[in-house]
RNA sequence: GCUUCUGUAGCGCAGUUGGUAGCGCAACUGAUUCGUAAUCAGUAGGCCAGCGGUUCAAAUCCGCUCAGAAGCUCCA
């Protein structure tokens, strides 16, 4: 049979060779450092056995399918370490996840961080011993007595019986999985491995099922990788917007406040401030009117729309919900209904569409206690909320100008490259959570679809991600911890404004439902400033800095120059601060630095005689000497122009 | 909400097997007037998150509540 390598190099091998055959053939090294192989297009296991032509790649620990078999295969040494030391534990699911691996055990005590170490112990006892991993399929009703004493084992069991599919073992020693792998060929390339964490999970991620334990951990085939590996993500932690937002002083909490429910201190509120100021001009300069909506309702609102059914016990309300005979108030969770009272303000036209509408938006509501985190997850939030209403027609045209608002926000702020684009769907078999028709569903989706596809948008599909009155485009973003939220959303609505009564008097005189766009510019201003804390490190870019320029004048002398320049900073709205304390320079210029001041002004004898300023920016620490004019005209270009 | 962990002065931390608390930075006061990341000295600051329990005795052991972290679930 030919074999077609890397290359496009075809090569003559005898059927019934295998992938791993293969890779000897083709070298030693390479073998060794083989993890899987590519048939087809299709990642299988190195032991399979080739009996026809086929285009055929050997995958190393540098492809991302080799990782997830190298790091699947890990999670196998994992479990068979945990059988040993606890061999009462039932072995759920153990899969490969960007970075790592974790598997789910249910154990009658949850894992310490000392049974960590012991089982990471033995886990290399295991891997020094050059156990052999085999493979072996099973018909049904043999595979259900092997895993008799594995219930989980046994629900997927019957899952893939059903399906008609054959049932694969992997055994590593005596310790056999049901797994359709891939896998390695030996565990002993498993050199560098480290068990990262212990933490609850519920069996597939039902939170009505059992509570597992799972552990996660990370391997590489070279222990220099993996010391890199957890030196990044330590790296990583450092940007925790939740640590330096709070030592920088951008906001702070108090237990006697409540949980998520952030201060912003003065240089989070400024920050929020000139995101907020920029959002609104560029909505104006886009067509855009400014509403201000009240922040509470009564219950009858919410009923119309449908969050009353959905999201009751999300809202924060204010009376008895269930006592009909007197008023009852929520918070609003979200701002549609109250913009929509904008349109049925008086009777609508069709020249009165597309009707845009943005609010900087103060939304309420009541998650979860686990929820919560720093600035990306609150109770309280301000969004750069707005809802564009529109004839059918102006849908296409108008979202791509939500699109095209939100790239811009995106680019502004620097976010750009660091966003990645969901498109989120209903799920059809948990109909109980959308409102609408299967029709209507199909529409709108299927007219985002088009929309997405012609304007070239790069995206992943999310299923039951879509919000109850419509599909969405999410533009998600990770934090530190690689956890993924959305940033920005632009969603298309072909329910609520039937509910609300919405209608137009269109060109013929007959009168039409509007369509909906929910959308944000740049989503909610905390979780936003949150995610530029930790781009930037704290270091925001100039234009969004609370404090531009730190004055430091070297003497009691120089005070009154320091003080003259300040004033004709503040003066064109640079916002300047000096620091007169008795302080050595060196003691000013580090704090300066510390707080990520971007521009230092140190002025001495020399600069008051001058009339100039010794720059130091945070950056390049000698900015040089330059007349003060010069400097004040270069930052304000800096600002004017939103550099990053 | 669930699992695990954590909670000592504004911040970062010590506090051995239970015997009512310290260190560094910050703050304040004084001295120092200094050329690019920490000047020196002194002072003050804590119901050890809160409540309850065990004990002759609790920061330390137990329970509940509140808050913080990671993960799970959820996210209009």
């Amino acid at each position: 049979m030919k074999i077609t390598l890397k290359g496009d190099v075809v090569k003559e091998y005898e059927n019934g060779v295998s992938a791993a055959d293969i890779a000897k053939s083709i070298g030693m090294g390479l073998y060794k450092s083989a993890c899987a192989a590519r048939v087809n297009g299709k990642t299988v296991d190195l032991r399979t056995v080739i009996n026809e032509d086929c285009a055929l790649d050997i995958l190393t620990f540098d492809d991302d399918e080799g990782k997830r078999v190298f790091r699947h295969t890990a999670s196998h040494v994992l479990a068979a370490a945990v059988l040993r030391l606890f061999p009462s534990a039932k072995y759920a699911i153990g899969p490969a996840i960007d970075g790592g691996f974790y598997y789910d055990f249910d154990v009658e005590k949850p894992f310490t961080s000392d049974d960590l170490e012991k089982i990471e112990a033995e886990m290399k006892v295991i891997v020094k011993s050059g156990v052999a991993l085999e493979r072996f399929e099973k018909e049904p009703s043999d595979a259900r007595e092997l895993m008799a004493n594995q219930p989980y084992k046994l629900e997927l069991l019957e899952e893939h019986a059903a399906k008609g599919d054959k049932i694969s073992f992997y055994t590593l020693g005596e310790f056999t999985d049901l797994c359709a792998g891939p896998h390695l060929m030996d565990v002993g390339a498993i050199k560098a491995f480290k068990l990262t964490s212990a933490t609850g999970a519920y069996w597939r991620g039902d939170s009505k099922k059992a509570m597992m334990c799972r552990i996660y951990g990370t391997a590489f085939p070279k222990n220099a990788d993996l010391e890199a590996h957890l030196a990044a993500i330590e790296d990583a932690k450092k940007r925790d917007h939740n640590k330096i937002g709070r030592e920088l002083e951008f906001f702070t909490t108090a237990d006697c406040i409540g949980q998520g429910l952030p201060i912003l201190l003065p240089k989070g509120a400024r920050t929020i401030q000139l995101l907020q100021r920029f959002v609104e001009d560029e909505e104006q300069s886009r067509g855009y009117q400014l509403t201000k909506t009240p922040l509470m309702a009564k219950r009858d609102l919410y009923r119309i729309s449908g969050h009353w059914d959905h999201y009751r016990d999300g809202m924060f309300i204010f009376g008895d919900p269930d006592d009909e005979t007197k008023e009852c108030f929520a918070l609003r969770p979200m701002t549609c209904p109250f913009q929509y009272q904008v349109f049925l303000n008086r009777k609508r036209s069709y020249r009165d569409l597309p009707m845009r509408l943005g609010e900087t938006s103060t939304l309420f509501r009541n998650e979860d206690s686990g929820e919560m985190h720093g600035l990306i997850r609150v109770r309280q939030f301000t969004i750069s909320e707005g809802h564009l209403i529109l004839r059918p027609e102006q849908l296409e045209e108008e979202f791509k100008g939500c699109l095209d608002l939100a790239k811009f926000m995106l680019k502004t702020v620097g976010l750009a490259e660091d966003v990645t684009y969901r498109f989120s769907k209903w799920d059809e078999n948990r109909k109980d959570k959308y409102e609408g028709t299967v029709e209507q569903w199909n529409e709108a989706q299927s007219l985002m679809e088009k929309i997405l596809n012609d304007l070239g948008v790069q995206y992943t599909v999310g299923i039951d991600e879509a919000a109850f009155y419509g599909p969405k485009l999410d533009i998600q973003i990770k934090n530190v911890h690689g956890k993924e939220d959305t940033l920005i959303t632009i969603q298309i609505d072909m329910l609520l404004a039937a509910k609300f009564g919405m209608q137009y008097t269109d060109s013929d005189g007959s009168e039409k439902t509007p369509y909906i766009i929910h959308r944000t510019s740049l989503g909610c201003y905390e979780r936003t400033l949150a995610l530029l804390l930790e781009k930037y490190a704290g270091a925001l870019p100039v234009w969004l800095s609370p404090e531009q320029v730190r004055v430091v004048p070297i003497s009691d002398a120089h005070h009154a120059y320091a003080e003259e320049l300040v004033a004709k900073l503040k003066a064109v709205g640079i916002r300047a601060e000096a620091d007169y304390r008795a302080e050595k320079m060196g003691y000013k210029i580090r704090e300066a630095q510390l707080a990520k001041v971007p521009y230092m002004l140190v002025v001495g004898n020399d600069e008051m005689a001058n009339g100039t300023v010794a720059v130091r920016a945070r950056k390049e620490e000698n900015g040089g000497v330059k007349a003060f004019d010069a400097f004040k005209a270069d930052i304000l270009l800096e600002v004017a122009e939103k550099r990053l």
